[in-house]
DNA sequence: GCTTACCTAACGACCGGTCGGTAATTGCCA
DNA sequence: TGGCAATTACCGACCGGTCGTTAGGTAAGC
């Protein structure tokens, strides 16, 4: 019932996610099909595009996924809050995928690489301008935006690389332990040395 | 006056950093350092070890550097401060190594993986009974120790995958801002889920 | 008979690693 | 101080193997 161009994605995710991109070869992607390696060029144009068709589909469902979460939703606290869990259940339920996408990227051959660079920054600026909201109606404290998302989207992301789907712990729990944390970290007085002085931190 | 055998890992720490371990080659690395590949057999048994040397002095480096920053500090959070600006700015300041010794562990054969894995939990171990004592203690809100501490670390090494030194902020700068965010997240609250019943947290 | 989905066989390129050799430097002994 | 062996730090050439990719063929099904 699945089709060989499915088993051969699914493969790939399993394979790169395990041993890295480079590290896999075709042959190695084909015995997991049960095929000749010359067969996977019936399906793919070459080694680079399935990790290409993989970014793309994964990039595409995940920013999917949080307008669906975002929809109907209001308030700004609210809506960051469902963006991060959101963000944290995604990147947990689709880890193989996610981790790959966040890892890969050197992989790409450099138009495919703009065209995935170009997905990720438009999904980072809907957390961002989330944040600037929050921060100019006075719901979170102000802070460096820029630095704080990056933090945000990367904490939520680094769980894809140990999260185990059999350990103690659902993705939802591990999901709203990072929303709390998140905004609380927005919520009070973020950022002093961004606002400050240029007085020495350390 | 830097030994050649200096020269190949720094050659190597930026090949790593740019294009990753699979994807550099010993021809490269020679070539970086004006030699032929063969000689660089001269100054390591292979490839691997050169990876590995990397890793373990970089972790070295690390946990040292974070027993130096304790040193001397008594009460819990500030200890916990330290910590968290010490980690991220040993991490934006060794950007490139700290990058390769997190990302590349699967270069490694099985006997360094254990190594490295040894002393990236000692280190771990060290953070998570800082939170711990804190949430015994009061200071911090009682969490998944387990979760938070690795939340904290993984945010601050993300730091080194994205940080440009040439950038905006300094990396006391950005520290700063992550002692802020990271305090603020452990005090106040911060995980309703691990500690409530088992109702569903979504 | 044309398309689909695979196969076997082979390609050149490059990989990590080894070989024997060599010029320059060093240590040691008379 | 002179002579010389040993060591250091490199080189060019080459190894077997694997890589991603391609060419050409074939059996089944619409």
């Amino acid at each position: 019932m699945p089709s060989m161009k499915q088993t051969i994605i699914e493969v790939s995710i399993d394979l790169f996610f395990r041993k890295g991109y480079f590290a896999t070869s075709i042959s190695e992607i084909a015995r997991g099909c049960g095929i000749q390696k010359a067969s996977i060029y019936y399906h793919f144009p070459g080694k680079e595009d399935i990790l290409f068709h993989i970014m793309e589909i994964t990039m595409e469902n995940l920013t999917t996924t949080l307008m669906s979460n975002l929809q109907g939703l209001t308030g700004v606290e609210e809506r960051t809050r469902a963006a991060v869990r959101g963000h944290v259940c995604f990147h947990l339920e689709h880890q193989k995928e996610t981790f790959i996408a966040s890892s890969e990227l050197r992989g790409l051959t450099e138009e495919h690489y703009r065209v995935i660079v170009a997905k990720r920054d438009a999904y980072e600026r809907i957390i961002q301008d989330l944040i600037l909201e929050g921060a100019e109606k006075g719901i979170f404290a102000k802070g460096d935006i820029k630095i704080l998302s990056y933090a945000i989207l990367t904490l939520c992301t680094a769980g894809a690389s140990w999260f185990k789907p059999s350990g103690r712990l659902s993705s939802e729990t591990i999901a709203a332990i990072y929303e709390e944390f998140i905004i609380n970290g927005l919520k009070s007085g973020s950022a002093p040395g961004a606002l400050r002085s240029q007085s020495p931190a350390a």
